[in-house]
DNA sequence: TCCGTCACGGTTGAT
DNA sequence: CAATCAACCGTGACG
């Protein structure tokens, strides 16, 4: 069922969803990464998935699931939503465009695809079309005197966060799921996580947990479950603060555009329980697809 | 009653 | 610049 709780007609996700319940979701989008925590937390203190699953008013299934993925990858973090792995103009494919194009300005598109073929850089199947070859050129390569690469481009070119970055970037992926594989050419063992500015926008969570675990019982003991809240068209999340008051001095939910963020780097879950022991390495597991680009 | 799984309707972001 | 597509999401229902 999942009563929708439109209040007015904001188009903004000021809102959410209830579920059977009496939790509040936002359809299609992930939980806040403070809930997943908890369900994770709470299954290492022993409580069951089903017992979490009614004190943190999740779907039995969701909370299946993140603990299931956790205990698999080590992560509590979403997988990356959206966008798509580029299937030819992998980094390497934009590194060697880029070195035809260096050493011969002049080259054409069709030109540096039959030299990525002949180099053996892409075989028939992934060679890149001259249009994308050309799109390429425009878009990645456009400037070569003054970006070093492809992925540098990618990465040293959001220096202070804007508020225009994507959905996807609040989370810390500290994984190559959030690079997923082909996505972000992040060299194994990276631990650059974008993690300083997750979360800000999105998430009411996390913010209070200054340092590593918060712990458990801050909730655990929380009331259980006082009856649902109404929601206010504050946030979609704020039913949670009431018995987890720690958690939401975050920020309200926010239009994903243009909002002023206030950023102090918090997304310290993250860090301290996105993975279980676990640092930076070790995340080979994690995707289904973490493909190709580790052949890079 | 618990829990794994999956269809569904949804969002996101690269191409 | 809009559309497309494939990734992911959590819910809810089934077994």
């Amino acid at each position: 069922m999942a009563v929708s709780l439109y209040v007015s007609m904001t188009p903004e996700p000021a809102f959410g969803e209830v579920n059977q319940l009496g939790g509040v979701f936002v359809n299609g989008r992930p939980l806040p990464n403070a809930i997943r925590l908890r369900i994770v937390e709470l299954a290492q203190l022993g409580i069951r998935p089903c017992d979490i699953s009614r004190q943190l008013r999740v779907s039995h299934g969701c909370v299946s699931k993140i603990l299931a993925r956790y205990n698999e990858t080590g992560s509590i973090l979403p997988g990356a939503i959206g966008g798509s792995k580029p299937r030819v103009t992998t980094p390497s494919v934009v590194k060697h465009i880029r070195t035809y194009k260096q050493r011969d300005p002049g080259i054409f598109a069709w030109e540096i695809r039959d030299r990525l073929l002949a180099d053996g850089v892409c075989d028939k199947f992934n060679l890149p079309s001259v249009s994308s070859i050309s799109r390429i050129l425009r878009n990645k390569i456009g400037n070569l005197s003054q970006q070093s690469q492809y992925e540098s481009s990618k990465q040293s070119s959001h220096q202070p966060p804007q508020p225009t970055l994507p959905y996807n970037h609040i989370y810390s992926y500290p994984t190559p799921i959030g690079a997923s594989g082909t996505k972000v050419p992040t060299p194994p063992g990276m631990h650059s996580l974008p993690g300083h500015m997750a979360m800000h926008r999105i998430w009411p969570s996390s913010h209070s947990m200054q340092s590593g675990l918060p712990t458990v019982n801050s909730y655990v003991t929380a009331p259980s479950i006082p009856a649902y809240h109404p929601p206010t068209p504050v946030s979609p999340y704020m039913g949670y603060s009431a018995t987890t008051s720690a958690y939401v001095t975050g920020p309200t939910w926010q239009p994903p555009s243009g909002s002023a963020l206030s950023h102090h780097s918090c997304d310290n879950i993250a860090s301290s329980l996105a993975f279980k022991g676990m640092t930076a390495h070790h995340r080979d597991t994690l995707h289904p697809h973490t493909v190709s680009a580790s052949a890079l």
